[in-house]
DNA sequence: AAAAATAATTAGATTAATCTAAAACATAAT
DNA sequence: ATTATGTTTTAGATTAATCTAATTATTTTT
């Protein structure tokens, strides 16, 4: 059984080796994502490692193991089941609800969550737009791209976002892109990559190169 | 901010002192109450009274201070809230909850609990009867009196349980006793304080004066 | 009132998680 | 190939929560 705290540094190491698993993590990555000091993520390494939930070589930097992995999809599958019902029952806003799934993730229960899963109709993605691994750890995999990286002309609609910070997240509530939203690539500004955008066939906007690498959309 | 534990521990006083809260709880009823030793609550009773939250003098027992009260009422109506949503929303059984709700209820965050109070569309009562304290703390009260102390001919309506174990509230559920079930009593049997109960007006069934302590109604 | 029994506290350790400061290692720059 | 820089680990403490064993206080029995 992991412990609240085993279980934030498992979680920690899969997002910042997501997109490659193989990746070498770094210590230092660890401390800054879990504010925390180098110092204390070495002693976490050694103890995971007892527990053979990573690979791990000194100064060499650290892989999740097999169990690892499983345990990392099963704690973000509960965040993101959280944090669809926070917001489709219990109206929290996109925004709102990263710390207080933040601690249900850890209630430990598989019936609780095999019923929450159910109540909610067995979603497929969270209200960032982020894939619900399901009970066996399978992930849906969306087809999708950051804005920085489509053409003018292109068209598709929002899927997610790279980051759910409540900065982001309040910019996109405050500008009117939302999940689903459909965008239209009008121009690409060369001096310094700015996006201009029009929302659900209605206003234009331009956003920041820094916002359009964020916003990710499925090209139709 | 209370720690998981120093919140489990004032629960506890309030509960063991729930009837009169002026009543000296001892260090002893503690530690079997939370399955610890007497050692750990000595430590702990000397942390709870640099925090304000009892009244503590050693070698003569503990009552909670009025900010003990608050804090203990906060975590039993968060506990007691989540219960109803696991029974009435994720279709857990009645002994099936504790557990779970026993994590749920450290969870922080007061709009959380807001709105689940708003989604239960707020309850009053939880799924053994207990009473759901109201955010400024007030607890609504029944008047109801166990079954071991009606007369015959006497007939109410289930309102409580004593003790929300599963051993209770399964065979309850075997027998067909439950919340709001109508309870005529036909006969006390003298030899062992047994009593003849018919349920719903239909079946009569023996209960013993064990049970009989152990389930509440409501007299009409 | 003294002795015995019970209850509660303290003394001294242990484990988990954390930190600062010092040492060891790896990499980049000269 | 040294030196400098940055990264990572270890050494040594600290705090929270727990335990066993020893001590002290209270209550009950004789
Ligand atoms: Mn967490
Ligand atoms: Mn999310
Ligand atoms: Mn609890
Ligand atoms: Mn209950």
């Amino acid at each position: 059984m992991l412990s609240h705290t085993e279980e934030n540094y498992i979680k920690c190491i899969y997002q910042l080796s997501e997109n490659e698993l193989t990746k070498q993590v770094s210590t230092n990555e660890i401390a800054d994502n879990l504010e925390t000091t180098p110092a204390s993520v070495s002693d976490m390494l050694k103890k995971l490692t007892q527990k053979n939930l990573i690979n791990y070589i000194k100064y060499k930097g650290v892989t999740l193991s097999e169990q690892g992995i499983t345990e990392a999809l099963k704690i973000i599958r509960k965040h993101r089941l959280w944090e669809v019902f926070l917001v489709k029952h219990l109206n929290f806003a996109w925004d709102e609800v990263h710390e207080v799934a933040e601690q249900l993730e850890h209630i430990k229960s598989v019936l609780l969550i095999q019923r929450l899963d159910e109540f909610l109709d067995f979603p497929k993605f969270d209200p960032h737009g982020d894939p619900i691994p399901s009970q066996d750890g399978t992930i849906p995999i969306v087809q999708q791209i950051p804005i920085s990286e489509v053409n003018i002309g292109d068209h598709g609609t929002v899927t997610g976002v790279n980051d759910a910070s409540k900065a982001l997240l309040q910019y996109l509530d405050k500008v009117g892109i939302q999940l689903n939203s459909t965008i239209e690539i009008i121009d690409i500004i060369s001096f310094d990559q700015s996006v201009e955008i029009k929302i659900d066939h209605q206003k234009t906007l331009f956003i920041s190169q820094e916002i359009a690498k964020n916003i990710y959309i499925t090209t139709i």
